[in-house]
DNA sequence: ATGCTTGCCGAAACCGGTTTCGGTTACAAT
DNA sequence: ATTGTAACCGAAACCGGTTTCGGCAAGCAT
């Protein structure tokens, strides 16, 4: 038997229930309530339910930062947006945000969101969420080939998972959406169309996945039996503006692809300016495809075809990984990725007769 | 005197010092230390600069969940996104969040994040952080004119700020975007321009800006001495489709408007759509102005004029006027409203001759 | 000198959990 | 009957802070 909980009503809306409470109720002691509740296997099996259906009946819910000042987890998943670059994350950081905080709710997790300004502060402003422990683990957007983030979070021995995928893959978990399986397609359905010279706007080398892009855009021609032609390939877009750019330059050689595939739905869309100003319609003259699956491009005339990422989905499956990565799971076994879905808009045509 | 800390090096990067250690250093106890850094009375003056300086100088900082074991405050603001309404904010979202997360950052605090897809769910989650203490108090964007967020928190005596205001203003704290003297000058601004039928869309009757940009167009009529006349005055409309429907029907009227307020960005590139279909070109034969200065805005044909409101300097703000409050400043000297400032883009002309 | 404040700090309890360490009890083995 | 063992659970320490309470010394008035 154990003190007396406090008989002083709720405050004001402040009923918690202690693991004390349960522990009374039981007529157990505190450190037998919380080791059958973390089942422990020298608590019985019967005492385990016993314990576990008053805990439940009573409404118990352990305050994580009780325990937290013990086991040095919080129970709650970091995130740190580098908001610098460009507005290229901005389409999707809704979908994705709500995505990583209901998968991190159904595991009884919360979202600690922070931000900087460059990849210097990214980094530092984990270094001091570790430090501070305000995030058991971390998500990271937007992985880099050389990703400062990663190896910080390697060497503190700290959880992580990448939304993207990465050369060294020791202690690295991700989930990823195959973009090089979609360049690759959408090169192979251009050339359907009978295209021979289709042209590829990657964006930033920096990331990794513009990568991968490439290689899938490589392996689309080998599996097409066109040739690679650098002249016809572009990169280092990321916004509209980018893409009217390069794609503008394209558009002005001798010999002028047909076709334009882009890494991103954005410079897609920078496309369709770049072809009004020299009077080319998209669709008939040129023919675009984009990746992403923004809703912008649903409105542009024609509507662009793209490959459509889940990006709600993403964040759900990141965040359940990340937590079993918490958990103690190997970071080998938690890697996934999945197909993007091709959804065939106006945007692509047969090729143009010269 | 008090027991020694463990001598174990840091395992593995957790150099962390304690209180213990800095009471340590100074040959006090960890009670007058924390006294000190806390700023109790009771401590001498000379004795609390020593404490303070030390540790800076150790490098001290507690940690916020031990603290709050206590306290019950864990210096973490709360947001809960409501994703479910339209994408009506996604365009300020990354913006705004960076916002709150550098204007938190800057006073020490964190920020949770969490979301769901409806009203109903909004409130459940946030008593479920209330309950687990996530959150020492709330940023509500998008207040609504029955909010029940307000009602449960205010009841709950939690603190929380609005981005937005509210009739009721009891315990409200607030920073907001005079929407209604933006409404108003686009009104002055077309009538000086010559326009005599202006029309206005609303967005959703539910949302307080809505009623206060409602009253500044109304504001703006009275100034420039118009009529009012109901049949040019939509409302409900928030995306781009909306704003395509909503301008359609005021552009088939019989005595139809020549220029358009929007409470709204998007609904104002709608109009753009609208009048395209009936060959009109916005800024000769129909003028319209925004609200909002989303970025598409900047790439319309031609450029949206709208009104730019600052989402990054809003979150900081919000974040620290929350701060503010949770430290126990009353919730009357917690109420910020600035302009938004006019940006005259090519969307308005003088009036067309019938 | 004595008594009373006042200023300042230490001792110890406390917050709500986790974890270590023993101590019972039951049961099988000797 | 004694001993050993394993299964279970209680007591108490601990985590890193905060807060209550009380004690001591200095200062002041009797």
């Amino acid at each position: 038997m154990q003190k007396k909980s406090t008989l002083l009503g709720p405050a004001k809306g402040g009923a918690r229930v202690t693991i004390s409470d349960v522990a009374i109720a039981l007529d157990l002691t505190k450190s037998t309530v919380s080791r059958a509740l973390n089942g422990y296997s020298d608590i019985s099996q019967s005492t385990q339910l016993r314990v576990k259906r008053m805990a439940e009946q009573m409404n118990y819910r352990p305050l994580s930062h009780a325990q937290a000042i013990k086991t040095g987890r919080t129970r709650a998943l970091g995130l740190v947006l580098q908001l610098a670059d460009h507005d290229a994350q901005r389409p999707f950081l809704a979908e994705f945000l709500a995505g990583l905080s209901t998968g991190a709710t159904q595991e009884g997790y919360t979202l600690t969101v922070a931000s900087a300004d460059c990849d210097a502060h990214v980094v530092e402003t984990i270094k001091t969420l570790i430090r501070d422990r305000k995030a058991d683990g971390f998500i990271l957007p937007r992985t880099m080939v050389q990703d400062a983030r990663v190896t910080l979070l390697r060497d503190a021995d700290v959880p992580f998972v990448l939304f993207g995928r990465q050369e060294d893959e020791t202690d690295c978990s991700w989930f990823d959406v195959r973009g090089e399986d979609a360049m690759r397609d959408a090169v192979l359905h251009l050339a359907r169309l009978g295209h021979r010279r289709i042209a590829f706007i990657n964006s930033g080398r920096g990331y990794y996945y513009a990568r991968l892009r490439e290689q899938g855009y490589l392996n689309g021609l080998l599996q097409a039996g066109l040739a690679v032609d650098p002249a016809i390939m572009a990169g280092g877009a990321v916004t509209v503006e980018d893409g009217v750019a390069a794609s503008g330059l394209l558009l002005r050689q001798k010999n002028a692809p047909t076709a334009i595939v882009c890494a991103v739905d954005q410079v897609a869309l920078g496309t369709y300016r770049a072809a009004a100003e020299r009077g080319l319609v998209i669709g008939r003259d040129l023919s675009v495809i984009g990746y992403d699956g923004i809703k912008e491009g649903t409105h542009a005339h024609p509507p662009l075809s793209t490959f459509q990422v889940d990006s709600k989905a993403a964040g759900i499956a990141l965040a359940s990984l990340l937590i079993r990565r918490v958990r103690g799971e190997p970071a080998e076994t938690l890697r996934t990725t999945v197909a993007a879905t091709f959804v065939d808009r106006g945007s692509t045509g047969p090729v143009p007769h010269t």
